[in-house]
DNA sequence: CACTCGATGTTCT
DNA sequence: GAACATCGAGTGG
């Protein structure tokens, strides 16, 4: 027999998001991987975010890393729906792209900023003890707080230990910007930033 | 607040 | 040799 109990419901983390979410056009990924949440499991414990920021990078897009044909770095994005593709920028940090349309398109979701929802203990471990507002609000900041890095590229989102959960996703007003980061002759000015613009936790403020 | 700048190493021209 | 889908410390209002 159950009996009532004061503590609050456990955390659950939920199953794989199916490939199928994948294999769609990019920017509508982009938005309805907004208020869904990506998940971690290590031996160490349990991270997890609520994704608040995305952006699109798309075929013929000059800020697409793909854009310019097949390399040795972007090979994951051309691969199935789903792949994950890691690399290092800056010599030092990572930034985490969920692959999306069939193998050989060669466009990616590019995860910007995550709300914490678990494992916060441990986020602020990995970031030097830092504020929650300064754990995951960027992508640089999110892999390093989540412990995602080079290890991941070329895994499968689809499957444990990263992945990002089929529970129904929080909804919210979504805000559409220009991407950041983008040198002017990348196409900065490309509308491709996908925002939950109620979040308080945003690379930068919509 | 806003803004500048250095870190650091791989990738691309 | 330059650029890079960034971050954080430092400076000056």
């Amino acid at each position: 027999m159950e009996t009532q109990s004061n503590s609050p419901p456990e955390f659950d983390p939920g199953k794989p998001l199916s490939r199928d979410f994948y294999d769609r056009d990019t920017t509508l990924v982009a938005q309805e991987l907004l208020g869904r949440m990506l998940v971690h499991r290590e031996a160490e414990g349990i991270t997890a975010g609520i994704i608040v920021e995305t952006e699109a990078y798309l075929q013929g897009d000059p800020g697409c890393h793909a854009a310019r044909g097949q390399t040795e770095r972007n090979a994951p994005m051309f691969g199935l729906p789903g792949t994950i593709y890691v690399y290092l920028i800056y010599g030092m940090h990572h930034c985490l792209n969920i692959v999306t349309q069939p193998e050989g398109i060669g466009e990616a979701v590019l995860i910007r900023a995550v709300e914490p929802a678990c494992g916060q203990e441990l986020m602020q471990r990995r970031r030097g003890c830092k504020h929650m507002q300064e754990l995951t609000t960027g992508p640089a900041k999110l892999t390093d707080a989540m412990n995602i890095d080079l290890r991941h590229n070329f895994g499968d989102i689809t499957t444990n230990p990263l992945y990002v959960s089929n529970q129904p996703p929080i909804k919210g007003p979504v805000a559409t910007t220009t991407r950041i980061g983008l040198s002017p002759d990348r196409g900065a000015d490309l509308p491709l930033r996908y925002c939950l613009s109620n979040s308080a936790y945003l690379s930068r403020p919509v």
